[in-house]
RNA sequence: GGCCCCGUAGCUCAAUUGAAUAGAGCAUCUGACUACGGAUCAGAAGGUUUCAGGUUUGAAUCCUGACGGGGUCACCA
């Protein structure tokens, strides 16, 4: 139930109370007008002309003086053209939403069902660093949890950390093998890119191993059981679970030093949580739960002590939820989780960021829940988003064709200061402003990248485009930000700092074209919020906000604003270049991208 | 093989969820600074929406089939 009082949505409301009982609002399609017709919304008729048993001219007409009528002082004339009815917004209309306070403009929290929402992303493993995956990862769930918040909900931002198993196992024995004691204070290397190091090594030296194996005739599917440093690892891992004092040590030590580079990447990638959870901790939960679903008949026991759930009813297989030796799997973690979320936080959904690799995971899951009865087992959405992949191939870790996110950022930050350098634009600048200003356009580039394209879809990473400030990117947007900040900074010298001075009302100013245009298009900004909310996509605004971009540039090269025609044209321009920045800078800010004031 | 997802300009992506002549950016070509920032703007060219049927007043969108690409079906996570 949303208070909005925006262009589209008055329309309807006017409809479907002369049609309440024939139509929903649902039935009623607003759209913008195509730019070869004359007006800015258009209502198409098509679908209430057969139940209403009425022609288009009628309808059109009817509606239109509808419209007209039920919303004073908002349409300034109709036309109908076939089974179109297109609307012209009045420019007083358009006028009084510019006077808007601007603070409104961040609109959100007008919505009155507050939902308690959890995100749940990044999620990573402690046995390497973060690569580009995990970004857009990092970067989707970020936003999507800032886009529900300003849409009026209460959003709680979670991970968890996959510190358990295996493959962290597999480092460690690495580490024990052949650091000699060295640590990431030693080689002054960070955390989790010299313990990622010692997981390759263990990769490296497990192939050796099943090579000599096999040239010493064992098979292969036998040589990978018995290579020594795996056996060490799994010796290891039962060690682990039983919880000898040296190896807990040696895991706790060694995912610290991780924690220690994952914080540095967060900081800088502005990832936050509110709360993050452990597998080491939820995986006891998990199987307490199999033990509960035992009892009561949910799961069952094969010969060989393995627990399963058969949920062949719900058009899926058999699942495993418990080995054969009593250690649990990746979703027996999941179950417990699902458990300590809800009850924690009393949630009404909770959202997991996760590659869409896991679709048929999740769904396990949820029908786990559901067949065990927990009453929050349509509450979970999973948020699946496409890999990235490169335009040389598949990333892949084992063969190096990961894209590293520490490295990616480094070199997003050093193609900014390039740009910045070649364009001259360093003089008025201090070296501390500098280097702000390339993190801001760096990190803005980057993230805008990975966040126009529809998450659900894969997507190709090309890193000489990703590197590319023109078009349709962060720094084009970050660029119109810019110059408008130049702009009033001018206008407010040459009224003695005294800004707010020209917020006065704009007395029966006729609307150019290209001004009736911007404003129609910043109207729209608060529909697109609750759009990304929706639809869980933060796609949307990046495209909004670049077309936003666009069309103030267009404006702006026709019209001067500290030079218009009159005093009241300039009042009005300055008026539509403060909103234009403020809807920029909010819409950004969504995306976890910053504006600078100069660049 | 079963199930799931995808196929739109040379490339990367849109298309208000079924509506008017399918839109942007990059790359290519042509123009524009003695006006507020040229990281900009104006314009040109580029399409049988993979193919074949079907539903509909209307299909890139829905249905069926084919072809092509990806994912997943672990006592991995």
């Amino acid at each position: 139930m949303s208070l909005s009082t925006n262009i589209s949505s008055l329309v309807v409301k006017s409809l479907s109370k002369l049609y309440a009982h024939e139509f929903s609002e649902k039935d009623f399609q607003v759209n913008e007008t195509k730019p070869e017709f004359e007006g800015d919304y258009t209502v198409v008729l098509f679908t209430l002309l057969k139940p209403l048993k009425k022609s288009p001219e009628t309808l059109g007409k009817e509606l239109g003086e509808h419209i007209v009528k039920s919303n004073p002082g908002l349409i300034s004339g109709f036309n109908v053209i076939k089974a179109f009815l297109n609307l012209n917004i009045s420019d007083e209309f358009l006028i009084s939403f510019l006077q808007k306070n601007y603070s409104d403009v961040c609109f959100g929290k007008k919505i009155l069902n507050h939902k308690k929402v959890m995100v749940e992303y990044s999620s990573p493993n402690t046995n390497k660093p973060l690569h580009l995956g995990h970004l857009r990862n990092n970067f989707l769930g970020w936003s999507v949890a800032e886009i529900l918040k300003a849409n009026g909900n209460e959003v709680y931002k979670s991970s968890i950390v996959n510190d358990r198993g295996i493959h962290i196992c597999k480092s460690m024995i690495a580490w024990q093998q052949f650091a000699n004691g060295a640590t990431p204070e030693s080689t002054n290397e960070k955390g989790d890119h010299f313990v990622g190091d010692y997981y390759v090594k263990f990769n490296n030296e497990y192939k050796k191993e099943v090579e000599e194996l096999i040239g010493a005739g064992i098979k292969k599917e036998q040589a990978e059981k018995e290579a020594p440093i795996m056996k060490k690892t799994q010796q290891m891992l039962l060690e682990w679970e039983e919880g000898k004092p040296g190896v807990l040590e040696l895991w706790n030590k060694m995912n610290g030093w991780v924690y220690k580079g994952f914080d540095e990447t967060y900081k800088r990638i502005g990832s936050d949580f509110d709360q993050t959870f452990y597998e080491s901790q939820t995986y006891i939960l998990g199987k307490e739960f199999v033990r509960k679903g035992l009892e009561d008949g949910s799961f069952y026991k094969k010969e060989d002590g393995s627990v399963w759930i058969d949920l062949s009813e719900a058009g899926l297989d058999e699942k495993l939820l418990l080995r054969g030796d009593g250690t649990s799997v990746y979703i027996t973690q999941d179950i417990g989780l699902v458990k300590e979320k809800f009850e924690k936080y009393n949630l009404d959904e909770s959202i997991y960021v996760i590659g869409d690799e896991q679709i048929y995971h999740m769904k396990v899951l949820k029908e786990i829940c559901r067949k065990i009865g927990f009453p929050f087992a349509d509450k979970i959405l999973h948020l699946s988003y496409g890999m990235v992949e490169l335009t040389t191939g598949k990333m892949k870790s084992r063969e190096g064709t990961v894209v590293d996110a520490d490295d990616l950022i480094d070199e997003m930050i050093a193609t900014s200061k390039h740009h910045t350098e070649e364009l001259g634009k360093v003089k008025d600048f201090t070296e501390e402003e500098l280097k702000a200003l390339y993190e801001t356009l760096g990190m803005g580039a980057m993230k805008f990248y990975l966040l126009r394209v529809d998450p659900k879809k894969r997507m190709i990473f090309n890193p000489e485009e990703s590197i590319d400030f023109h078009g349709f990117t962060g720094p084009f947007v970050q660029y119109t930000y810019a110059r408008i900040q130049s702009i009033l900074r001018k206008v407010s010298e040459s009224i003695n700092g005294h800004p707010d001075s020209f917020r006065e009302t704009i007395d029966n100013e006729k609307l150019l074209p290209l001004e009736k245009q911007l404003i129609i298009f910043l109207e729209k900004y608060e529909n697109i919020i609750s759009q990304a909310a929706e639809e869980l996509n933060p796609s949307v605004i990046a495209n909004y906000v670049f077309h936003l971009a666009k069309t103030f540039n267009s404006f702006y090269a026709e019209h001067s604003v500290a030079n218009a025609e009159n005093d009241g044209k300039k009042n009005l321009r300055l008026h539509l270049a403060v909103m234009t920045a403020t809807v920029i800078k909010s819409g950004l800010q969504l995306l976890g991208i910053s504006v600078p004031d100069r660049m």
